[in-house]
DNA sequence: TTTGTTCTAGAATACGTATTCTAGAACGTG
DNA sequence: CACGTTCTAGAATACGTATTCTAGAACAAA
């Protein structure tokens, strides 16, 4: 019963992404996420306490999206070579797909969006990046046998950081990665891990 | 004539830089600034107009100090795979041994610092992102024999984005980008470069 | 020593933005 | 068709931070 909302907390997650993405963490003001929204304040405090609450809320929903394909691509059954290109790729294509929420991702850090965790939200985060770094050090046993601290870097960096880099050029200036992107970014991954493969 | 400065305009821009690598540009306020400096909020404003001003000037020292080093070693006459490999790691060295002034660089973006750009800089900032692209391109030529676009892409890419993206992970926890970074580096560069070579 | 000038000092002010508060609207339920 | 409940509304308030302002200190030159 009572009144049927008329702004969910999604709607006002997207609002957020949308003024960051477009104005960065400080032009996210409570007032510009209500503009975005054609919202009044009032029906944003309604939905979250605080504005480092709404923030933090919108940068663990990001993470989450952008982890659940991460993970799936890491986790195939196939060539371990190919399963890595892929898991690379896939931030790049995730970032195409996504603008504005990779942009936010890729450009900040969660202490520049929400300066405190609100302790409601618990060690949700640390549990996401544990699951991370499992699965990357899973990938590195599966293909190197080992998983010492600098096969993992390793890995990570092929991974991660490359096509991270990558995407970041782009949107930095606010477009999709382009396609021949892929090519740079097959060619690198490549290169650094089969070097390690030995 | 006149009383002895007992703080220069570079003293203060080195409390800022402090201050933001420590807490974000979010908490490079006026005051924590002067409190790092150990001056009142006057003697800053005396050296500077406004907080965007002095921002915008600690950004501009910055990306002078880095490109110097990055341009002397893309001009070198030599071997230009050689070349290409230093100017990359001309990057994560310089990370290595500036952390604060490369943290600022790399974490954050110049609208991330200074809001709005004071117009009495003019537009030196322009002048000295035209002479990297200008660098950048001239080493195309020289290696490639060409300057489209996509070379262009895959020289920055290989140059800039991949060196940035080894140092980015160890800035991103305050740490020094490892020297086993180098080798990834390397090997990474060598890839993208060589496989356009033909 | 005197004087002009450049700085340091830090209190006072102005302003922008987060947060709170009070009304009233909309809807399901009995 | 009241009632309780959940929302929307947006004005009022609280607070933090940039900026301004007024004194006085320190020093060079005459």
């Amino acid at each position: 019963m009572g009144r049927t909302a008329k702004f969910t907390e999604d709607d006002v997650l997207d609002a957020a992404l949308t003024v960051i993405a477009a104005r960065g963490p400080a032009g996210a003001t409570i007032a510009a996420i209500a503009t975005q929204l054609q919202a009044p304040v009032g029906s944003i405090y309604h939905r979250f306490r605080s504005r480092d609450l709404l923030l933090a809320k919108l940068w663990l929903r990001s993470i989450m999206r952008f982890q659940a394909g991460f993970l799936a691509a890491l986790a195939v059954e196939d060539d371990l070579a190919a399963v890595g290109v892929t898991a690379a790729l896939h931030v790049v294509r995730w970032s195409r797909e996504h603008l504005d929420e990779a942009r936010v991702m890729v450009l900040y850090r969660r202490e520049d969006l929400a300066a405190r965790w609100p302790e409601e939200l618990g060690d949700e985060l640390a549990r996401l990046n544990v699951a991370t770094e499992a699965a990357v050090s899973h990938y590195a046993r599966r293909r190197f046998g080992r998983t010492d601290a600098e096969t993992v870097r390793r890995v990570v960096f092929a991974l991660v950081d490359v096509p991270y880099a990558a995407a970041r050029r782009s949107l930095l200036v606010g477009e999709a990665p382009p396609k021949s992107l892929d090519g740079l970014v097959r060619t690198a991954v490549h290169a650094v891990l089969d070097a390690a493969a030995g």
